[in-house]
Formats: C-alpha cells, structure tokens, sequence
DNA sequence: TTTAATTTTCAATAAATTTTGAAAGTTAAA
DNA sequence: TTTAACTTTCAAAATTTATTGAAAATTAAA
C-alpha cells in the first residue's frame, strides 16, 4: 500500500516525499538524532494525515519494536503526538506542522539536555582549592567558557520563547 | 609522565583538569562529535602548552593512528594548530584558547557543512510538476522548512560575523 | 470474566563507527 | 646518498549503537 497518495500514483510527488524522508534521515545523524527516528518524523509530516505504526513499519520497512521506540522518543521531545481515529481500536500518529514551533521543541529540549548539564559541570570544575598560576589559568578558562556558553544558553531562550515574526523582525533589524 | 603539572603534583587541579577531559569527551558525543576528538581538543586546550603526538597518545591512551588522525580533523575544524619547537623535530600541538572564536569557528563549519546542505536539498525538493492539492500542501511544507532553515542560517551568519561584546550587547537588550 | 487486538519490552543480532597497530611514506640530519 | 626519526595510511579488530522479533504486558470489546 502506497502511504503518500490517495489515488491514481502521482510519481512525481511521491519521489520528492520519499526523497524528503531519506534526506533528512541522513542530515539528523550529523546532529547526533538517529537516523530512524528522523525518518519517522519527515514521514508523518509530509503524509498529512494520521498513520498507524504498522503503516509506519511498511512505509520504512522497519520492525515493530523499532516503530515503537522511535514513536515514543518523538512524542518525548514534543514533536509528534497520538492521535485517536473514531472506530479506530489502532494508534495513530501525527506531526506538528507549524515548522517554527518544531524548531522551537528541539531547541528547547536540547538546551535542557545538553546545555544545562554542561553549565553545572563548569561550575563545578571552578571550584579547586589549589593556589598557583597553573590553577588561575584552568580557572580562567572554566570562566570563559562559562561565559560563552551561558550566552549560547540567552540566545536559545530568547528564540524559544519569541514569536516567529517578533525575532525575524529583530534578527533582521542587527543584520542589516 | 604527567602532563598537567610542571613540579609536585597538585592533585587537585589535575583532577579537575583530568574530569574535564572526560566531560568533554561525552558531551561532545550529544552533538555528533567523536568522542575522542573533543577530549584531546580538551586536553590541548587544558594542557597550556603545546603537546607533541606522543605526550596525547600517552595522557588519553590511545593509539599513534587514532591521535593522528583525531588531530588532523581538529585542524580541519581549524581549531588547534601544528606549532614547531625549536630544536625539536617532533610536531607539536596547541588549541585556540579564545573560547569566543572557538564557538564562532565551530558554527562556521557546521553551518557551511549542515545548513547549506539543507538550504539546497530543500529548494530542489520544491520544484515538482505535478498540479493538485497534496503537491500544494507538500510544496507549503518545504517553504515553511526553507523558510525556517533560512532564518537559522542568518542567525548563525550574525553570530559568526560579530564581535563578542557587540552582539552580547544586542542580545541583552533584546531579553530586557 | 474470557478473548483477541494491540502495544511494550528486551535479549539476541546486525550494522555502523571507532580504534588499533604495523607497514608504507616522508622528511631532515648525518 | 643513507639512515633514523617521525607521520600517515588503512585493513582488521573492537566497541558502540541500532534493530529485530518473539514473548510478555496491556487494553478494550465480546
């Protein structure tokens, strides 16, 4: 069963969709997301409509088990929720189309996992109850980088919290 | 041979040095980084002095080919650099220390490796010539994406381009 | 209740990535 | 030149990560 059209093969559509699923499978992995689950993420968002796992399954000829993990993982960053079909005893599937707000997800969740532990961890390394030079430098560059990541850290919470439009405006307005 | 300390060992700073490392190392696997690449930047950049091949082989246990080729890629990143010692033959090693421009120089290739990537994969996958409302709805999903991934781009772009004060500045009056 | 459909778990397996180490390649001093 | 110090390469091995599939658990209808 062909997951992306209703009727009649449109093949044109059909390859940039499965094109798009392939992509930006491969571009996760540079980002440290697994590759499977960016697979399920771009299908349920170019499907445009709600999908069972075993339509999953089929449509990226993966295992169950691995439908279903990838599906839970994706409803942990927020990016993809259930969906119940009336007469429907199956799950079922969607993506949240606003890209913005998607973005927006991934970036919070990011910073929650991987920004703030890093800043605790700097902190911590601060604090040697040695004196001598050599302590002043390592002190001195847990401080800079401190610093840059606490930056990196405002940046991510202003655009998290910022209207789509607002921030453009703004980021515009310093570019020009 | 400790690399850390010049005289008498100060266990405290070298533990802090040594936890740091390890820090590092597994941060760095969050963000699609080898893991053994970030320690010996780590190392480079803890070290304060320049380190030859073999003071990083013996500090990280590691082996001659895996440190070879961990530092080629770091100079790829351009964030470490070859320094020559005088009267040595040895090559040896030193990171940037400005953590600013190391943050800069690190979204300068992953913007140049991933976003740019993205941008034109996108823009190709938009040009489709079938006619009819699920082509409409596809194509509105790549413009939303492109618009996004475009938006990061700039972002990244002003980052890039600014000065640490300058845009720190900016920043702090947006959040206000 | 039972029963059957569906989801979840997890040990075993497969795939992908990283690391090793020794041989080949370079380079500079003798 | 030769020689020896040093660097690079790369196929094989080790390690890490992802995937499978079948059994166990859960859920809702009968």
């Amino acid at each position: 069963m062909c997951i992306f059209v209703s009727e009649k093969t449109i093949m044109k559509l059909a390859e940039a969709k499965e094109k798009y699923v392939q992509t930006w499978g491969m571009l996760a992995s540079n980002w440290g997301i697994n590759r499977t689950m960016a697979m399920v993420h771009a299908l349920l968002l170019a499907s445009g409509k709600p999908l069972s796992t075993d339509e999953i399954m089929e449509a990226l000829m993966i295992s169950r088990g691995n439908a279903n993990m990838n599906l839970r993982d994706l409803i942990g960053w927020g990016i993809i929720r259930k969906e119940i079909i009336r007469g429907e005893r199956k799950e079922y599937f969607v993506a949240e189309k606003d890209i913005w707000f998607l973005f927006k997800q991934i970036l919070k969740e990011r910073r929650k996992r991987e920004i703030e532990p890093v800043i605790s961890s700097i902190e911590e390394l601060r604090t040697i109850d040695e004196k001598g030079p050599e302590t002043d430098e390592f002190i001195k560059l847990m401080s800079d980088m401190l610093n840059v990541t606490s930056k990196i850290n405002n940046i991510m919470d202003l655009a998290i919290k910022s209207d789509e439009h607002w921030l453009l405006g703004k980021i515009t307005n310093l570019i020009k």
